[in-house]
RNA sequence: GUGGGUGUAGCUCAGUUGGUAGAGCACCUGGUUGUGGUCCAGGUGGCCGCGGGUUCAAGUCCCGUCACUCACCCCA
C-alpha cells in the first residue's frame, strides 16, 4: 500500500478497498455460499452495524478476546455504549427475539445473513479489521438433524466454489450437565502445568480455550489432558453420534478434534470448524456451532440453536490459494463504437434497446478514435463490437463484429437488437 | 500488546566498492482516410515513503519516524 499526499486519506489500517476487477470474484463467492442457504429454506436477514455493548458482553462473553480487547467501542452524546458488531450470532438472535419470530411461526427460525464486521486485531495475512461473513442460523429447535443441514450446506457450498482443501473438525463441547464437571476436571489438570501467567489466568475464567493453544512448549503438556468426550453425558454422547452419523451419510467427511474450541462463550454440544491450509497463520474459513444457552442469556426463552459463519475474504484467499480460477460471466456482451455524430445518437439508443432487452450492452464514450474504441471494446470482454459509421446509416445498417473471430458483417439497424439477443443466447 | 521483514514508475521488481534513475508489464500515439486481440516504432509517467545526520557527492551508509507486511496471540 502506498502512503498517500497528506492532502489526501488512506483506509484505515486492517481495511480493504473492494474494487474492479476482484471485487467480481468477492460477489461471486458471496453468491455461491448463500445459494445452498436460500435453497434450504433460510430466510434473508440484516441487522445494524452497531449494538448496544452488553449484547456482545453478555452474549459472546465477557471472557473472550473479542470482548475484552477487539471490540470497537463507543458512547453517544446521550451516553449509550455501543459496539460495532464482532460477530454475527448475538445480533442475528436478538432481531429474532426482539420480532418474536419464535412465536410467529413454526420452529426453527432459518436465518442467514451477510455482511461486515469489526474486530481491533493486528492486521495479517487473512485477518483485517473489517472483514466480511456470511452466516445461518436455526433459532429454537434441538435435533442432530439441523446441526448436520448447516454443516452439509456449508460444505456443498465450498464444494461449489470448486474448493477441495478444505477439511472439517467436529467436536462436541457437553451441555450444562456434563460440562462443569469436565471444566473442573480440566482445570485439576491444568493447574499442575508449567505456564506463563496469562495462560494460568486463563484456567479459572476459561480453561477449554487452553486446549487451543498453538505453541508447541504448551501442547506438548497437554497431552495428557482429560478429553470432553470421556465427560459427555448419555444425551450429549447420543446426540453427537447422530450428527456424525447424519454428515458421514451426507458424504462429507469429518476429522473428530478433541481439542476444537470455540473462542466465543455460547457453545453448546456440536462445534465444527472449517479450516484451510492456504490461509498463512490463520486457517479457519468458517465456523460454528450449537448455542442451546445463549437466548436464556439475553433474557429470551429457552430457543436451542444452531448457526455458522464463513469468512467471505478468507474463502476468496483459499480459492487463490488453491489456484482455482472462478468462471466469471464477462461484465459486457455487446461493445458499441460510434463513428460521427449520428451513429453516436443511433448506437447510444441502440445500446439501451440492448440493455432494455437484457443485453449487457457498453459504449465507446469520450469521443476517442476508432482504434481506441475497438481498444475498449476488446478489453470490455464483449463478444461482439458494433460499428457504424455515416457510410453504414446510409445504407440503414451497423456492422456487427464477432471479436472472437474477427468476422464481420451489415445487420440491418432496425433488426440489430434482435439479431444479436440471438446470437447471445 | 510483542517480535521479524520490506518501502524505487499504475503493477512486479533491478539498481555493483556512495558518483546524480532503469527493465518488463500496463497506459498513450503512430504504422492502418472506419476496426481490437499479434507485431514494429515512438511517447507519457519517479520529492527512490517522510525527516534528520555523515560526505565534495546518498536510492545506496547511520539515526529517527510513518506505512505496509509476516508471525506470536486470537478467530471468520
Amino acid at each position: 500500500m502506498k502512503t498517500l499526499p497528506v492532502s489526501t486519506f488512506s483506509a484505515p489500517k486492517g481495511t480493504y478497498d473492494l474494487l474492479p476487477p476482484d471485487s467480481a470474484a468477492f460477489l461471486a463467492v458471496r453468491e455461491a455460499l448463500a445459494a445452498p442457504l436460500r435453497g434450504a429454506g433460510y430466510g434473508y436477514v440484516e441487522t445494524p452495524g452497531f449494538e448496544h455493548v452488553e449484547l456482545f458482553s453478555r452474549g459472546v462473553g465477557e471472557s473472550t478476546d473479542i470482548v475484552t480487547k477487539e471490540m470497537y467501542t463507543l458512547t453517544t452524546k446521550g451516553g449509550t455504549r455501543l459496539a460495532l458488531r464482532p460477530e454475527g450470532t448475538a445480533s442475528v438472535l436478538r432481531a429474532a427475539l426482539q420480532a418474536s419470530l419464535h412465536r410467529a411461526g413454526s420452529l426453527p427460525v432459518k436465518l442467514w445473513y451477510s455482511g461486515t464486521y469489526y474486530r481491533y486485531e493486528r492486521p495479517q495475512a487473512g485477518r483485517y479489521r473489517h472483514f466480511s461473513q456470511i452466516g445461518a442460523e436455526a433459532i429454537g429447535t434441538e435435533d442432530p438433524a439441523l446441526d448436520a443441514e448447516l454443516i452439509i450446506l456449508a460444505a456443498d457450498a465450498y464444494r461449489s466454489l470448486g474448493l477441495t482443501g478444505v477439511r472439517l473438525l467436529l467436536n462436541s463441547l457437553g451441555d450444562r450437565e456434563c460440562r462443569p464437571a469436565y471444566r473442573a476436571a480440566l482445570q485439576e489438570f491444568l493447574r499442575g502445568l508449567d505456564l506463563d501467567e496469562d495462560t494460568r489466568a486463563r484456567i479459572e475464567i476459561n480453561p477449554l480455550r487452553v486446549l487451543d493453544d498453538k505453541r508447541e512448549s504448551v501442547r506438548r503438556q497437554l497431552a495428557g489432558a482429560p478429553a470432553m468426550s470421556d465427560h459427555l453425558c448419555q444425551a450429549c454422547k447420543e446426540y453427537h453420534e447422530q450428527v456424525r452419523d447424519l454428515i458421514s451419510g451426507a458424504g462429507v467427511a469429518f476429522t473428530d478434534d478433541e481439542r476444537l474450541v470455540r473462542g466465543l462463550d455460547y457453545y453448546t454440544r456440536t462445534t465444527f470448524e472449517f479450516v484451510h491450509d492456504g490461509l498463512g497463520s490463520q486457517s479457519a474459513v468458517g465456523g460454528g456451532g450449537r448455542y442451546d444457552g445463549l437466548s436464556e442469556m439475553l433474557g429470551g426463552p429457552a430457543l436451542p440453536s444452531v448457526g455458522w459463519a464463513v469468512g467471505v475474504d478468507r474463502t476468496l484467499l483459499a480459492l487463490r490459494a488453491e489456484g482455482v480460477v472462478q468462471d466469471l460471466p464477462s461484465p459486457t456482451d455487446v461493445f458499441a463504437v460510434p463513428l460521427g455524430d449520428e451513429a453516436r445518437r443511433e448506437l447510444f439508443a441502440m445500446v439501451t434497446a440492448l440493455r432494455r432487452a437484457g443485453v449487457a450492452a457498453d459504449f465507446a464514450y469520450g469521443g476517442r478514435g476508432v482504434k481506441s474504441a475497438m481498444k475498449s471494446a476488446n478489453r470490455s470482454g464483449a463478444r461482439y463490437a458494433v460499428v457504424a459509421g455515416d457510410r453504414d446509416l446510409a445504407e440503414g445498417v451497423v456492422q456487427v463484429k464477432d471479436l472472437g473471430s474477427g468476422e464481420q458483417s451489415p445487420v440491418p439497424l432496425t433488426a440489430v437488437v434482435d439479431d444479436l439477443r440471438r446470437r447471445l443466447a
